[in-house]
DNA sequence: ACCGCAGATCTACAATGTAGACCTTCTCTG
DNA sequence: CAGAGAAGGTCTACATTGTAGATCTGCGGT
């Protein structure tokens, strides 16, 4: 009913012509706006000032434009290949999938979901591309490459880990959501929910950064402890041989 | 079109009394057995024999729907609470919880998914109770209050990342999969993808059990090794006063 | 016998994903 | 330059979805 809304760096009804890339920019631009019920075809369409089915041109269905997204996203953060030792690459790779994390939010459930539908070996490329440079750097580290494997599932694994707490956590109106939380709480049966509700102070102090360095302590110790373990007198502290 | 599917402990035609529970649990299966698509309002009343709306006495709309089935399985990982020390209980938890992942696949995308959409004050109280339960745990085990919700969410953490990727590596047909994976893989430009190309007899044989042990080595020991820190003469190597 | 009410049903509507036929505008070849 | 072929875009149509609102049905209490 109302006319298509207007979205950042979109096109006027003066239209250029329609990209794969256009159209996936804004539909994340749109799923960032107003959440993952909000962007239908329809929608979508409305908001490139063309007709639903004109989209199908550049995504074979819904499916297919999610699984799109979900790589427009991953691609964003930048894996620094080279130089510094592994543990900051590692350190710095997670603190960068944070932070894009946080700036698109709703693609997260997409990010932790679309994978589950797709089998390995037939996922877009975009999307395998961070798990094949991560396992460039840990090989490069010393890793054996089946290592490498295993790290890389830890690693992952744990960073998904972090961003689904930390949104889960994240709440949009700071000022009344205080309020809102602790009325939560309070409506919990105060015997079975004990600690719960004593914790509730530290609940709203989150700093999401701050625990994302504290899982990466525990984590990348463990990890070099193992790395040692495997590879006893690396020539300078890393970079085995292997290649 | 097709007469109402029979789902395992269900109803027949000779309807008893419609119920909460009655209803969570067919749903439940109904994912089980047909994934998320498949889990309509309609779908399920017909599984149910009953109108579509009749469900809306038992849940507000779909949205709450799906609160509840993840609620169902949540409870399902049972948390010992007492006897054995902390490290073994967290490792019990995280075993059945993966099992409980592993026997509904289909729900872990509302295990990860759900929370994001409901402030924690607001959750239904079965999505609160092992965060309550494993606070508990913790805080008896020496952990300071405050410090056992940052457990907890690394803890926890790990265990969404850990099930999201032994997920995405499930194969449903074993036989014809193998072939698929390696087709897929084949598919990907050499030169980019070396490394992961390289280590595809690897992605194959995944042990997700012995996986989940190796994660939870590290963190458990870099957990303890916290405790300590923070704690260095425990009594008898746990319990602390507190409670 | 009456009310009232919770449970269940019926009808209806707006919105969705997408198949299939069609039109339009480029691009390349003779 | 003609005209063929493809690529891009549009139109129409349909089955399916979530759910609002009114209505029916059987029960317990007075």
């Amino acid at each position: 009913m109302s006319p298509a809304i207007q979205l950042p760096g979109q096109r006027g009804p003066g239209r250029s012509r329609l990209t794969r890339d256009l159209v996936l920019r804004t539909a994340l631009d749109l799923l960032d706006a107003e959440g993952l019920e909000a962007l239908s075809m329809r929608r979508l369409a409305q908001a490139l000032y063309c007709d639903p089915m004109a989209l199908y041109r550049y995504a074979a269905n819904r499916a297919e434009l999610l699984d799109g997204i979900t790589e427009l996203v991953l691609n964003e953060v930048a894996i620094n290949q080279h130089g510094q030792d592994w543990e900051a690459q590692l350190r710095q790779t997670a603190h960068d999938f944070r932070l894009t994390a946080l700036r698109h939010p709703h693609a997260v459930p997409l990010l932790v979901t679309r994978p589950l539908s797709t089998p390995l070996g037939l996922r877009p490329l975009g999307m395998l591309r961070p798990l094949e440079q991560i396992l460039g750097v840990l090989i490069h580290a010393g890793f054996a490459p089946r290592d490498a494997l295993h790290v890389y599932r830890t690693y992952y694994g744990f960073l998904y880990g972090h961003i689904l707490n930390e949104l889960q956590e994240l709440i949009v109106d700071p000022e009344e959501d205080e309020a809102l939380l602790r009325l939560g709480l309070y409506r919990l049966p105060p015997r079975e929910f004990a600690t719960l509700r004593r914790l509730a102070p530290d609940l709203v102090a989150y700093d999401g950064a701050a625990e994302l360095d504290e899982g990466l302590d525990i984590l990348l110790s463990g990890l070099a402890q193992k790395l040692d373990a495997a590879d006893p007198h690396p020539d300078s502290g890393r970079r085995r041989v292997r290649r």
